[in-house]
DNA sequence: CGCCTGACAGACT
DNA sequence: TAGTCTGCCAGGC
C-alpha cells in the first residue's frame, strides 16, 4: 500500500463533491454520501469531515442528516433550529417531531440525473 | 504505542 | 415503536 497518506484526501475530496451537488430542497444521510463518494460503511468518517471544514467550505452541511432525520448538536454549525430554517427555505418538509422527512426530502444520486 | 471518543448505521430484542 | 449493542475508521490524548 501506499505509505503516505493517499487515500484519505480523495476520500474527503469526494465526499466534498457530493455533498456540494445536494440539490435544494433535498438531504442525504452519512451513509449515502459515503456510499456516492465511494466508500460505503464510512459514514462516521464523513460526519468528521463536515465538523473538520465546519462550513468553511461551501459544503451545504445543514443538507446533509443521518438517518433519524435529525442533525448534530447546536454547537456544530450554529444551532438545530439554524438547520430547520435553512432546510425549510430550501423547501425540505418537516414533520411535527422536529426532524425532517425523510421519505419525501431524502436524496438520492439518480433523481438529480433524471428529474429536475 | 494503546485506549477512548465520535456531526453514524444497521440489526436485534 | 423504541431502546440497546455492535461494527467501522480515523483523530486525539
Amino acid at each position: 500500500m501506499e505509505t503516505s497518506g493517499k487515500g484519505y484526501p480523495d476520500f474527503v475530496q469526494a465526499i466534498k463533491g457530493v455533498v456540494a451537488k445536494i440539490p435544494q430542497g433535498k438531504v442525504a444521510t452519512y451513509g449515502q454520501v459515503a456510499q456516492y463518494a465511494g466508500h460505503i460503511g464510512k459514514a462516521r468518517e464523513v460526519g468528521r469531515v463536515m465538523s473538520r471544514i465546519g462550513g468553511a467550505e461551501d459544503l451545504p452541511c445543514h443538507r446533509v442528516v443521518n438517518q433519524k432525520g435529525t442533525l448534530a448538536p447546536e454547537f456544530v454549525f450554529g444551532g438545530e433550529q439554524i438547520q430547520r430554517v435553512l432546510l425549510e427555505s430550501e423547501g425540505v418538509q418537516f414533520l411535527e417531531d422536529g426532524r425532517i422527512n425523510m421519505s419525501r426530502s431524502l436524496w438520492s444520486e439518480d433523481e438529480q440525473i433524471s428529474l429536475f
